[in-house]
DNA sequence: CTCGGTGCAAACGTTTTGCAGAGCA
DNA sequence: TGCTCTGCAAAACGTTTGCACCGAG
């Protein structure tokens, strides 16, 4: 990693990049950004993608979100905010709860860490899941 | 996977897997278990070692932590409780809460999700680690 | 004898990285 | 001109899987 101290420059894709997870609702993964952009920028590259990922993330315009996926997925909301995540298909949606600080200044006296903050990740079944459709199929996002 | 239906037999290596997780405070990761076995059982296979911890999560028997670290880490204690991760060693640590159902169905109101669950991971700078030695060097767990 | 467990190695999906060239400040 | 950004490809990393053999029941 190591970008801590760098100066950046202002950069057209970055901005596309960020402007893609901030517009979707739906949580993108890295993948999916690349998908979406290499439509108006066919030269684009995954690395990239992941590079301006870890910038934004960094400079805390966005954030990772670890689910029970494989993929990290990538949030434009930096209101503190929970997620919930189906079981079977994988979505992801906001779950908009009061942030408890308390229980972070009791988890540092629990524990001795200088506590920074803590995620909840719900997890469950989708309403579009629960009654799976007639050929057994399930949808993915 | 699809281990779901088997039936299954009375392994050793899968019982010396149980007991490392269990005896072992330290949440360790599939390598971590490996590498101390290999010393009493040295043809063991990492891919051994995998297979039966997705055996023995699926038989309850143990849970997956989702960590912000890329490797899983495995606990043996199957009372609900949270964890707390240090963002400089990569140290997790149990962080013993009071569960709270309710907001599972709070959530189950607000998102038509059928919830499952929920999941709680603290992050913070661990005592150790508050303190850099001197060298500047940073222990991991 | 049957079917689950194991070791081995290859494959997999995600993410990172080294490098050379392009281009902003 | 210097340093960041980019594309490309290879590598890294954790994890899963196909296969052949071993061994429990």
């Amino acid at each position: 990693m190591e970008n801590r101290m760098k100066e950046r420059r202002q950069s057209k894709l970055r901005e596309e990049i960020y402007n893609a997870i901030v517009q979707h609702p739906v949580h993108p993964t890295a993948e999916s950004i690349y998908e979406q952009l290499k439509a108006t920028y066919p030269s684009l590259s995954l690395g990239t993608v992941y590079r301006n990922l870890g910038i934004l993330a960094e400079q805390g315009l966005i954030r990772r979100i670890d689910t029970y996926d494989a993929a990290d997925r990538f949030d434009g909301n930096m209101q503190p905010h929970s997620h919930i995540q189906c079981r079977q298909c994988g979505r992801l949606e906001d779950v908009f709860l009061p942030y408890d600080g308390q229980v972070d200044q009791m988890v540092e006296r629990m524990t001795g860490f200088q506590v920074e903050g803590h995620a909840v990740l719900f997890s469950g079944i989708c309403s579009r899941c629960k009654v799976p459709p007639e050929d057994g199929r399930q949808q993915v996002q």
